[in-house]
DNA sequence: TTAATTCGCAGTAATTTACTAGGAATACCT
DNA sequence: AGGTATTCCTAGTAAATTACTGCGAATTAA
């Protein structure tokens, strides 16, 4: 149970972002260098959180990337599942049993399914807004 | 964040070993062939158990595993660290501080803790004898 | 002694991660 | 109009991890 470096990366931009709401737009190149990561990889992040719709862009010079809304109202869940997929455990933990091979004596998959609703509560519930430092 | 099949397959073993609790060995065979799952992938899974403490060996024909406590004191915390290796997020999320990149503006790090510990306590409390059926 | 089992180690194919690279499209500024 | 800074798009690739397979030795109950 690890997380990539694309949300570790992402996390740390989206936080960037949010220091600076409602300011000019913020180039991939400017979060990239603070973070000793490639423009490259960093472009590619950016354009799932955009794809996500968390983020938009301007192009061309001057150009760069801002929030679509307030961090107030942007969850956790929201990047965390943009960047890493779906929080899901197993094939029966998210509904669908028949890829269960042990049906009828399986007990665990109500253990994945609670585990999948805990993780999910956490991060629907913890915004953006309360990581701004400064 | 996906878990693996070793936690898969490892969490469903557990659970037999703990619906016979207090009976007979259980062959690794006799798992194996519940879940669809090889012998030798299994007994891989029952090796990491074993080196953990969860479960005892006997050796020799008729032998196999038993859990070496109740099934009311495993935890699933237990369970899962063991088979997924330790749940850390990032570098900093763990304490250590020094290869964040970004030690200054982080405030995403704060976050990363946070998420642990509510994982971690929700897998401490949670015993395997929640999810014994019949 | 035989059969059933754990134990231990080696190897390997498939998948995922973590990038790198290059160029096209766009928009601001002078 | 031209130069520069940016997003956008796609392809490729090395390293790591996952998910196994296979073999043979050690052990033990019957």
């Amino acid at each position: 149970m690890k997380i990539t470096t694309k949300s570790h990366y992402g996390l740390m931009a989206m936080c960037e972002l949010a220091r600076r709401y409602g300011q000019k737009p913020v180039s991939v190149r400017q979060i990239a260098e603070l973070q000793n990561c490639s423009n490259s990889y960093m472009e590619q992040i950016f354009a799932l959180l955009k794809k996500a719709g968390l983020i938009q862009s301007n192009r061309g010079a001057y150009g760069g990337y801002t929030l679509t809304k307030p961090p107030e109202e942007i969850s956790m869940g929201e990047i965390i599942t943009t960047l890493e997929g779906p929080i899901g455990f197993t094939d029966c933990s998210s509904g669908d049993e028949s890829n269960c091979s042990n049906q009828h004596n399986c007990s665990s998959q109500a253990f994945w399914q609670e585990l999948h609703e805990n993780i999910n509560n956490f991060l629907e519930e913890k915004k953006l807004s309360e990581f701004i430092k400064d």
